[in-house]
RNA sequence: GGCCGAGUGGCGGAAUAGGCAGACGCUCUGGACUUAAAAUCCAGUGGGGGGCAACCCCCGUGCGGGUUCGAGUCCCGCCUCGGCCA
């Protein structure tokens, strides 16, 4: 074997790994366990990229090594295999998805091989298949069965659902629509965006500026009946949980902005007939605060009830339900027309881009309960109906948006806190003629008999004062909103819900669960993938057989939406240690022993929702018994970005893609690991460099040549590699080498551990005797980050085992040190010789050395010492005067 | 606008806990081997200045201050870039 063949030796080690089912997992862990998670991929047609092998052999570096450390180590991987692609492809062309999602899985499945990653691949799951999808649906079927306990702060089973004895009264269809209201997946009327030219509903994604982002048609928002799951009742969990992880704080930061609690009030504005505002007060007086507001009030939501006394004015989302009955007879017209402008636009036209505010008055007016003073109620598109209540009160000398709208439309503006003493006097003026707007806290002015209060604390006091008179109470709110669960698409899960019909085939609004031992539910056959043009899910098109089972006599219609693609990663780190289990999800005990995930790397762009989702999903799988920790990623670790050599984002578009297959053939896949791992930390954003890749690749050429005898014809080793004894300098280049990759690659510092092997090298291939006692140890070094070179070499070296589970070198302490070090010796703070003393010399000699150094002396002879700093092993720093 | 992260040679990046800035790699330059090239090996490579030379001096981690014997690292005030959110 000549010279290095990474397109000779790759192949036949991953040939010889499979073969002996080297990196196959025991079902439950022998010893310490290690699960080591990687992001599974989209399988997409452009095969994969170069950025997923980044977070990939980072993990398999982790997994290699802790193998040789004797932890018991699983390492999946699969395939997030739904999608919007393969749809788009099936309408196209008539392809069933599932051809074409396999084709792409099978290209993925070879070029991860290629790579030779140590997974055990008879783990491997897809998303798509019928047998995983089952257990999708049957944790479906969980979520639809809990309810959240506030009092208990979580998840239980519906049946456990105390029943209110005026609800019982009802019968039957009143207990069930009372549980189907608290149920953790239910069904809401929500927007979605209508594409009538495409005769198709769009994700949010394929939406651009209002048009479809295929061919540019119009797209509008209306509302269809909608699956929802309620993560907002977790959210207080899902933030408070965050503590306990190691994880990055920049991506629990993120998390908990998006979940993004905020305290405030809850208050009701009286909006009957005004006459009887009294009356209705004194009633207010009289019962704890509604849970429900009635028909006499608009509810809001604000974080700063302190400023009610200067609210001027009341907005209501376009959307809200009450804008018919608020809108005069002689305003319909124009509200109606405002309201359609608002229905094209996306939340985010209307709150982040929107330049300007727009609105339109109702002709109604509502009360604010704390001055009696009746303010008007507009209609504007800068308030959503997702958030809070959908209507807020407006105080425009508080809030940037009241103030921009307010100054727009000329309504009032009343400064209600008086700002505090670090704004200039004559900012201060303008403040309280409404001329500025000020958002900070202060203290409270107009505001009768809370005047003078600092904002925290009328805070504090309104909100008790509003909840003694039942007109408002404390109350949390979140940005994060109930997670909307399905979508009008076929390539998805298909729901395991059964919506029951009448004797004319309508259907009565009950739903039902799909019996368990009736899953999976699969997707049916259709004759083509083409929209039918109506709004309706594509699975309307179903033949009958499949859309209306009937169970004990009763005909039902399935539900024809599906499921996100979310939903599938939501759970498969569980499904990975048990993907055969037939009876369940998986075993209880083989969760308990493996979970929670170790290690779980991938991409920054899944920091919020992916995380937060499958999050979710365990704490409902949690308090429903089904898995054991409340959490499941111990440590979480984002890869960074690689950018093309051109410092741009890869694209297609820029023409500055790289393949992996390329670099595979050229360089071979070890030379890809390790330049992946050598261009800079894990989490950095890095240029792609060809350069670079050379770089490495001519290191393990380098690698090769040390042990490898590169002019021999058969496999042999270097002439210079022996059985010699190892120089107590060979010793401490070795231990220090182990030592420096050991604790580099628990730091996940792979760029250094890479330059200390490189070191390593360096230092042998000048000497021509390398001790066999030191190459050895060396490749096992190497063997994590470049497998196939150092399975070879180790074979050269005379093993006939694979080196997979080699114990990982030790290093001994007493080898790194040297008996003399070298110490720089400053004068004023700057380098001015170097001495050479025994290790652990005294202060007295150390300093006796350094003023014996000519350069030492030159600097600091004859002047007056006025401090001198020894720094053990470190350094000598001499302060002198003038 | 808010939050998070980052600014170090020609380039990617190193630098425990405040202690020799630039490890390691790339690039480039020179040399060896070769008829020649490739490959390989050896040496040099932050900027400026001085010396025949071994060497020596000054400056230098985005900018301006500060703390310290000593700052890439800590503190204060900015600037620029990237990400997320509004």
């Amino acid at each position: 074997m000549p010279r290095y063949n990474p397109a000779a030796i790759e192949p036949k080690w991953q040939a010889y790994w499979e073969q002996h089912a080297t990196f196959a997992a025991p079902r439950m862990p022998a010893g310490p366990k290690l699960y080591v998670l990687d992001m599974f991929p989209y399988p997409s047609g452009d095969g994969l990229h170069v950025g997923h092998p980044e977070g990939y052999t980072a993990t398999d570096i982790v997994c290699r090594a802790a193998r040789m450390q004797g932890k018991s180590v699983v390492h999946p991987m699969g395939f997030d295999s739904f999608g919007l692609p393969a749809e788009e492809h099936a309408i196209k062309t008539g392809v069933h998805p599932r051809a074409q999602t396999e084709k792409n899985i099978a290209t993925f499945r070879r070029q991860l091989k290629m790579l030779g990653f140590s997974y055990d691949w008879g783990r491997e799951i897809a998303t798509t298949d019928v047998d995983y999808f089952r257990w999708t649906q049957w944790i479906f079927l969980q979520i639809y069965d809990t309810w959240f306990d506030p009092e208990q702060q979580r998840g239980r089973p519906i049946s456990e659902l105390p029943i209110p004895a005026d609800v019982a009264a009802q019968g039957d269809g009143a207990v069930r629509a009372y549980q189907d209201e608290r149920r953790l997946a239910y069904q809401s009327e929500a927007p979605v965006n209508w594409c009538p030219a495409l005769g198709t509903v769009l994700a949010n994604e394929e939406v651009v500026d209002g048009k479809s982002e295929r061919g540019g048609h119009p797209v509008v928002r209306m509302p269809l009946r909608q699956w929802m799951l309620r993560i907002t009742a977790y959210a207080d969990r899902l933030e408070r949980d965050l503590d306990g992880l190691d994880w990055h704080e920049g991506i629990k930061a993120l998390q908990r902005n998006w979940i993004g609690r905020s305290t405030g009030a809850e208050v009701d504005f009286y909006i009957g007939d005004e006459s009887m505002f009294g009356q209705w007060k004194a009633a207010r007086g009289l019962a704890p605060f509604p849970a429900k507001p009635d028909d006499a009030v608009l509810r809001i939501y604000t974080t700063r009830p302190d400023t009610l006394f200067g609210a001027t004015y009341m907005v209501i989302a376009p959307e809200h339900p009450f804008v018919e009955r608020l809108t005069a007879p002689e305003n319909r017209a124009l509200v109606e027309a405002y309201r359609q402008r608002a229905a094209a636009k996306s939340d985010l036209d209307r709150t982040e881009l929107a330049k300007e505010k727009t609105g339109v008055f109702t002709g109604s007016f509502a009360i604010n309960p704390v001055n009696g003073e009746a303010i008007p109620i507009w209609i504007a598109d800068y308030v959503l109906i997702s958030y809070g209540a959908g209507a807020i009160m407006a105080v425009p000398a508080h809030d940037e948006r009241d103030f921009e709208f307010a100054q727009k439309y000329n309504i009032p503006i009343r400064a209600v806190v008086q700002p505090g003493n670090h704004v200039l006097q004559e900012i201060a003026e303008k403040i309280l003629a409404g001329e500025q707007v000020y958002t900070e806290p202060g203290a409270a002015i107009n505001s009768d008999e809370f005047n003078g209060l600092p904002t925290s604390e009328f805070k504090q006091r309104i909100t008790a004062s509003l909840a003694a008179r039942g007109l408002g109470r404390q109350a949390v709110n979140y940005k994060l909103r109930d997670w909307l669960f399905s979508r009008q698409r076929f390539w998805g899960e298909p729901f395991p819900i059964l919506h029951e019909l009448d004797a004319d085939g309508k259907p009565t609004g009950r739903t039902r669960a799909v019996p368990e031992d009736q899953l999976p539910v699969d997707l049916p056959h259709l004759d083509d993938f083409r929209p039918h043009g109506r709004p309706e899910p594509p699975l309307d098109k179903a033949p009958d057989d499949w859309l209306y089972p009937v169970i004990d006599g009763q005909r039902y219609k399935r539900e024809t939406n599906t499921m996100p693609q979310w939903a599938g990663s939501c759970w498969y780190y569980l499904r990975f240690l048990d993907p055969k289990n037939a009876e369940a999800p998986i075993d209880p005990a083989v969760e308990k022993a493996w979970m929670p995930v170790d290690l779980y790397i991938g991409g920054a762009e899944h920091a919020v929702l992916h995380l937060l989702y499958s999050r979710f999903w365990h704490k409902v799988l949690y308090d429903r018994g089904v898995v054991s920790s409340p959490e499941p990623f111990r440590k979480l670790v984002n890869q960074g970005m690689i950018l093309g050599e051109n410092n741009e984002k890869m694209s297609k578009s820029r023409g500055n893609v790289i393949n992996p297959d390329d670099i595979v053939r050229e360089y071979g896949a070890d030379a890809l690991r390790l330049y992946e791992m050598f261009m800079g930390p894990l989490e950095a954003t890095k240029p792609w460099s060809m350069e670079g890749v050379n770089g490495v690749y001519n290191f393990l050429g380098r690698v090769w040549r040390m042990i490898a005898d590169d002019r021999a014809e058969g496999m042999q080793l270097n002439p210079a590699v022996g059985d010699w004894p190892p120089s107590d300098e060979d010793q401490r280049v070795l231990h220090r080498t182990i030592k420096a990759v050991t604790e580099d690659i628990a730091k996940l510092s792979f760029n250094t551990a890479i330059a200390r092997m490189m070191e390593f090298t360096n230092y042998f291939t000048k000497l021509d005797r390398r001790p066999r006692a030191v190459m050895e140890p060396f490749v096992l070094l190497l063997s994590p980050f470049a497998p196939h070179i150092a399975e070879e070499l180790w074979q050269a070296l005379g093993h006939e085992k694979t080196l997979a589970y080699e114990p990982w070198p030790q290093y001994d302490e007493s080898l790194l040190a040297e008996a003399t070090i070298e110490l720089p010796v400053q004068v004023n703070g700057k380098v001015r010789g170097k001495i050479v003393v025994p290790r652990g010399a005294d202060n007295g000699v150390i300093l006796a050395a350094a003023h014996a150094e000519p350069r030492v002396a030159e600097h600091a002879g004859g002047k007056e010492i006025i401090k001198q700093i020894v720094v053990p092993g470190r350094l000598v720093n001499i302060v002198v005067k003038g």
